[in-house]
DNA sequence: CTGACGATTCACT
DNA sequence: GTGAATCGTCAGC
């Protein structure tokens, strides 16, 4: 296994974080031996305070917001409609608060408590396949934010899968219609799970 | 202190 | 495809 260094989280260019992060794994370790994870197939950049679609648009800095500012490799975790957690990969150098949303996996490790933590009834396809549900498989929470990605807690690794460019799709991002003309960017880069087949 | 709303999910039609 | 659930965050008073 191979920790991603920290060269390639400051980098400035989030989207191309966004593509390369694409195929590398996430894992979490909630518990002591508990490992739970996978591939990443599918994520989205949010460019900083000058992407409407960011939280931290326009440089709006809050205590929610902070952990972008700080120097990338680390979480960014926060609470959606009151019930989801979603996280990022805060990346690019202290004071640009650019972040890579983590949108789906492929489950790999731990596929047992995945299932348990997701509920008996989501079928395999589903059991990480949007950024609420991706937390919730790995048991992802607030706890966790701010924490680096190469902890043994939270960590991405890379196994060397090569994902040729013409198997990266871009689309516009999910949900961010609030976000007028920055809305249709391809920020939203998505694998065909196959690929791990 | 208050009100409005969201980087979503799930059950149901 | 539609709508409900549900509460932390933040701007504004």
């Amino acid at each position: 296994m191979t920790l991603l260094c920290s060269s390639f989280y400051q980098r400035d260019d989030v989207v191309t974080i966004a593509r390369e992060l694409l195929g590398k794994w996430l894992i979490t370790e909630m518990s002591p031996g508990l490992l739970t994870g996978g591939a990443i197939i599918e994520t989205e950049a949010y460019q900083g305070i000058t992407d409407k679609a960011s939280h931290a648009y326009g440089g709006r800095r809050t205590k929610r917001t902070e952990v972008m500012f700080q120097k990338g490799g680390i979480s960014y975790v926060y609470v959606c409609y009151g019930m989801h957690h979603l996280l990022n990969v805060v990346t690019s150098v202290e004071d640009t608060p650019h972040a890579v949303l983590i949108r789906a996996i492929h489950p790999i490790m731990g596929l047992e408590i995945i299932q348990e933590r997701r509920g008996e009834k989501a079928s395999f396809r589903t059991l990480a396949s949007g950024p609420g549900s991706v937390c919730k498989a790995l048991g992802i929470t607030k706890d966790l934010n701010g924490l680096s990605f190469s902890s043994s807690q939270l960590r991405i690794e890379d196994k060397n899968t090569r994902i040729a460019p013409r198997h990266i799709k871009a689309t516009p991002r999910i949900g961010v219609g609030y976000a007028e003309e920055d809305a249709k960017l391809p920020f939203r880069f998505t694998i065909d799970p196959s690929v791990f087949a």
